[in-house]
DNA sequence: GGCTAGATGACAATCGTTGCAGATTGATGG
DNA sequence: CCATCAATCTGCAACGATTGTCATCTAGCC
């Protein structure tokens, strides 16, 4: 992802105003890469601007996302995450805690025959790995660790 | 998806009724097996059955799921949708309409170097296609077809 | 036919996210 | 530096999808 003064210029470019609120979200998602929920994003921020609101911070991840600065995944792990990383990579999802991980996978390896797109025009290819991961694993026996990761609330659901 | 009956042998043999509700879903879900929502299926069974709860078409779809007769999907287009194919196969999803059309994809080719996997032990892999369907194409100049398809409402989320 | 665990349906509640409205403020030109 | 105005902020209400609750009902078994 861009650094805080690029978004900065950009943000301007578009006839859009860079306030506060928005320079501490740069800052932060630059500062932490990590597929963070919008929550989260408020979390971190809210630390340095406790007025902030939630709505701001959807609002600026949504901006970035229309701008093609952020990529928001949808995981099926409850909620929406924010993925910085816009280099081609896919990711490891934890079916226990929710943990996202990034992956560097060769996706060019899988393709679609014409014959199967039926008119589909192709535009991206996600890739997602579900599994368990290395704690959660380890944690079999002792699940304590279980939501003190990324992603508490964790629906079943594979997307 | 397994029959009506075998789906019926299979609940009984788990300690679970099989009530007129259930046989009916069991039919719709064999009748069309076309990723629905939850809501489409009320809609389908709700025909047959006019005071069956949504309630009950998602419990139902659940233990289905949790039975893995029945696998749930999260796509990022607003409802998780339940694919009755069990083959391994990985999606289309149309980014205007919602629509998603299964493909048949080898994912053995997409392999994450065990280097990569950071202790994640991989359990599934999913493929999905994001572009525009061809109805979709056609309709640039004329999208009155739009929320015709399976999926109406639409976050432009990238799953 | 009667029993009982399990299911149903109506309704409220939850969660993540977005719409709204009025007050506030960044960016621009003087 | 100041005025102007559109864009933004916050707090709250609303929304859609899904699940919890609970009193009533019923499938499966005797």
């Amino acid at each position: 992802m861009k650094s805080p003064a690029e978004l900065t210029e950009l943000f301007r470019a578009q006839g859009l105003k860079v306030t506060p609120q928005r320079q501490c979200i740069f800052r932060t998602l630059h500062d932490n890469p990590e597929h963070p929920t919008a929550e989260a994003v408020y979390a971190s921020v809210s630390a340095e601007m406790p007025t902030i609101s939630l709505r701001t911070v959807y609002q600026t991840l949504n901006d970035l996302a229309s701008m093609g600065e952020l990529v928001q995944l949808e995981l099926g792990t409850g909620s929406a995450r924010f993925d910085p990383n816009l280099e081609g990579h896919h990711h490891l999802v934890c079916d226990r805690c929710g943990k996202v991980l990034d992956v560097d996978v060769d996706s060019s390896a899988v393709r679609v025959p014409v014959a199967g797109r039926r008119g589909f025009n192709i535009e991206s290819t996600q890739i997602v790995f579900r599994g368990v991961c290395a704690e959660c694993a380890d944690a079999t026996t002792d699940p304590s660790h279980i939501n003190h990761n990324t992603n508490p609330s964790q629906r079943s659901t594979h997307a």
